[in-house]
DNA sequence: TTTGTTGCGGGACAAATGTCCTTTTAATTT
DNA sequence: AAATTAAAAGGACATTTGTCCCGCAACAAA
């Protein structure tokens, strides 16, 4: 759930510390709790995650929340919306404070465009969170909450990452007072 | 839900056409019900449909399935697996008699190595699918089954596709027994 | 200390969905 | 037509999840 990329990042660092024309690429830093893209909205940048954790949701019509993944090291944001050239799909908050690679969006696409092997990451990327999702759709689609949640808990375990208990509602896709009752049925 | 992709198509066919062997590309049929992909197992082709259509689906351990997508002209199978190497990810079933293009395993990843424009094609088809799949999980988690069930019903209104009600339940993510309440519900 | 104020947990009830099983209807075979 | 099988519909009850609201503990402001 707390994705990660280093090979990513790693391809990034080496862009930007070649890169003749500092306009861009630039770093860009975001308070815990800032938006780095707003549903909806027409985005202005792909972003590279240097450092933090960002939370990806959907908002919903319904007041209620939905959250996608959590990205951290290295992990591309504003990706599909490039590509597709469509508004932001959905929210992405800084979780802790973050660094972020922000590349221009005609510098991104011009590097498509001559880039076999960052269009390789990019697939690679890509088809990784298709597999992430759509079986994590699946599970919490034909399973009860507990059984998602104690995957949750065993990163917390490993001192991954410590999330609230409303993210953690969010991100199983249940009310704060489901979350907790299964909470005290674990034991 | 009945997802297509003509251009992916369009460009099968020309390879197909000028291909100087044959061995490398070769037209597949498979009746109305059987598998092309079986969860688990490991690939041997990439397929690339040309006729009929196609269902994506789960097989939990609890015996339940969730359907993923209904796949049609033009829309590729098993790329995910063959990008990453992994055994096949969900079952892939023809729900018509399917005519498809198949792929050897090492043909495919040759032309990921040299073909620019099909890797553009493969980053804009798994977009597309991310799009789909994330904005609807988030949807059949956050909202009520009649919800999801009256886009289904548009479709089958314009003669998209005729699927039948158990197959519409997997999709939607639930009993049969609830479509049939949500159904009713609706008048 | 007192007075908010805020976040968290949980009780009580309502709504949604699942399970099991019977009935109904439609299609197919003999 | 009769018999058989398959697909669809729904009744009755159990489980899961949501909604609304209250109380308690922690903490900050007065």
């Amino acid at each position: 759930m707390l994705r990660k990329n280093p090979s990513f990042l790693s391809y990034i660092e080496r862009l930007y510390d070649a890169m003749p024309r500092k306009e861009d690429i630039v770093m860009k830093t975001f308070r815990k709790g800032e938006l780095l893209f707003a549903q909806g909205q027409d985005p202005i940048k792909v972003f590279i995650v240097k450092e933090g954790v960002t939370k990806c949701y959907f908002s919903e019509d319904n007041g209620k929340e939905y959250i996608l993944e959590f990205l951290s090291e290295g992990e591309i944001l504003g990706e599909l919306e490039a590509l597709r050239t469509i508004p932001c799909l959905c929210n992405v908050a800084a979780v802790s404070d973050v660094q972020a690679y922000a590349l221009n969006l005609p510098f991104f696409k011009g590097m498509l465009e001559k880039d076999l092997h960052l269009n390789h990451m990019l697939l690679n990327a890509l088809a990784e969170r298709i597999i992430n999702t759509s079986s994590r759709s699946s599970s919490q689609q034909l399973y009860t909450i507990g059984h998602g949640l104690s995957k949750i808990l065993e990163l917390q375990e490993r001192q991954e990452i410590s999330i609230s208990k409303e993210d953690m509602a969010a991100y199983l896709g249940v009310t704060l007072r489901s979350l907790n009752r299964a909470l005290k049925d674990l034991d």
